[in-house]
DNA sequence: CAAGTTTATGCAATCGTATTCAGTTAAATT
DNA sequence: AATTTAACTGAATACGATTGCATAAACTTG
């Protein structure tokens, strides 16, 4: 008569079995009678009863929730956070949900304990790590979750040493669509902004598709056209005024993101040049508001909702037992204003 | 000495004391002796301790969890996801991190049994209600919300028999003064985009602050200049369709949300007219993509920041107990070149 | 019809922590 | 010195489900 929370004991009595049989019942197990099933079911309905979630996941040891560990540049302190990010957000928490897991959101700096934290703490049954940015350090640590038996999947590269699952955006494949374009266009002095040493794999990646493509075109590949840029939008304009200031003559950029891409076409258009007449601008990512921007960016698409939809996949697998592969996702390329033609 | 996890009693045996003093010193129970606690949780350190959330949040009933539901327009099914909402869950996840607080993220239609579904289910502390749309129903189901004794907030307007804490920004005010800054431009003919019936309580505060300002200029409030729209760009698009069709003069539109400005924009340019020459637009939100887009737009900003913080804390308040007021957010009229002058 | 199977069910033991209640010292008070 | 008080600590229990094991009834089968 308790004032308290109904329990599986509360429609046990209501029904006239016992709570396993319940527990059992509202779990569709094989194991009851499907009248009693019913029967137990409807009187759940009645009592408004809901599974407590916590007690279940305590005494089975997992809480049918993802966890998705955001890492963000330390620089980023208090701006918006990467619209790309946001979006795979977005899109993997609606791929899970429609496998009936929770997502459970969480920011993370880089230095944090963050490997043991969800590892140990019985929050998720896996983590999805998410983020551009520096990495040092960070193989380390995903070897600790590998060491800790910890399922996860990484959105990214596949790093040196990056042991465990990653998804990831054909990177190289994309840049080398993305610069070839350019130079049908015409194009031969093509800067790149994107960091190559420091920061993330991704960006490596792209500027090796960058480079790639210059040579199969019989270009040459100068290392004095590359500018470091992490992922925002200042970073683009502080690479164009390297570029100016470096007296190199250039027709083209490819940024290694769109926020650096906006950064460096509203530099350039301070510096009086016309894009894409003098200088033709590619970046990557296809975040919204590339299409928004004008002139509106030629970019590399990368498909968030495919990308979520096999990072849920991929990890639920493991989670499962099963055996899974590293897989990578084909980028395409969307052509649009800023590079002419 | 079996393999599995490390549990309190784990270190309660390696520091020599009970595994009550252990869930004591790990919580900063003033109950122990310093130098135990202390003692213990160097040992926790060694260990890779790390207390399991599942089983504290059984014995304790309470989870350190917030959820977020998110109401999607049943009609967008696969199409990317309001960019004004991410960033609110970005910038609330944030808050309830400096607070400590995990966040859980789910999507929601409006026909679910949400309701149900986390006020029993135990697995969130309290619930944060986002969302546009059609209401309709809603209403009822936060009573019941309320009635379950579930602590919730809710972010938007205080609609009728809207019981519970509401956080929203003035929506009157931010339209009113969107309005106004257009007449004050010499528009004459201002249309208002964004539906006043079947919509959001949001929507519907816009156009009374439209109105307002209308008539505190002196102007006539026509009807006919009001046209649906969901928050949608194609919505954007249709109205503006209907607008012309109308054959009604007009020289300017206020649309409810920015993405509708943005439909209307590019419709309204391919039909030939000028933006701001010809017509002024002024949207609402301040997406990232408003500073982005071709005219950029004007747009009354919602500090989406303040508005994750004020959510968490009002939430985080009404879990302690204690008692709270619902809160209005004053918006603020960023003018750029969409609306001219 | 006896023996073996299948089908449903209940009992009781977990899962790992928080917390109540009852000590056991050591310090303070009279 | 006797007694109260304060400061810690530990044993035991509760949180609400899941699940291994035992068992009874119903059903096969040779």
């Amino acid at each position: 008569m308790g004032s308290g929370k109904t329990t599986s004991f509360d429609i046990a009595h209501r029904a006239g079995v016992s709570q396993a049989t319940v527990s059992r019942a509202l779990r569709d197990s094989p194991l009851v009678n499907p009248k009693t099933r019913e029967r137990i079911k409807r009187v759940a309905r009645e009592l408004n009863y809901q599974v407590d979630r916590t007690a279940a996941g305590l005494r089975s040891q997992h809480s049918h929730t993802l966890a998705i560990l955001l890492f963000e540049d330390p620089t980023t302190d208090d701006s918006q956070i990467n619209p790309f990010f946001l979006s795979m957000l977005g899109n993997i928490t609606r791929a899970a949900a429609r496998r009936n897991y929770d997502v459970l959101v969480s920011f993370q700096q880089l230095s944090d304990d963050w490997h043991i934290k969800y590892q140990v703490s019985n929050r998720a049954d896996g983590i999805i790590l998410l983020g551009y940015g520096d990495y040092s350090g960070f193989a380390d640590k995903v070897d600790k979750l590998v060491k800790a038996k910890a399922r996860f999947v990484v959105w990214g590269a596949t790093g040196p040493g990056l042991s465990g699952q990653t998804i990831g955006c054909d990177n190289a494949s994309g840049a080398f669509d993305a610069t070839s374009h350019l130079i049908k266009l015409g194009r031969k002095n093509i800067a790149f902004f994107g960091g190559t040493t420091h920061n993330s794999p991704e960006f490596r990646q792209r500027y090796e598709g960058y480079c790639k493509a210059l040579r199969a075109a019989g270009l040459n590949v100068d290392a004095g056209l590359q500018f470091d840029a992490d992922s925002q939008e200042t970073a683009g304009a502080s690479a164009t005024v390297s570029l100016l200031e470096s007296g190199k003559p250039f027709d083209a950029i490819f940024a290694a993101s769109d926020l650096i891409a906006i950064g460096a076409i509203k530099r350039l258009r301070a510096e009086g040049l016309r894009i894409p007449t003098d200088v033709s601008v590619v970046g990557f990512d296809n975040i919204p508001a590339a299409s928004y921007f004008n002139p509106s960016l030629t970019t590399v698409h990368q498909d968030t909702i495919a990308a979520g939809e096999q990072l849920v996949s991929q990890l639920i697998g493991m989670i499962k037992g099963e055996q899974r592969e590293s897989q990578l996702l084909q980028p395409s390329l969307v052509i649009r204003g800023s590079c002419g033609g």
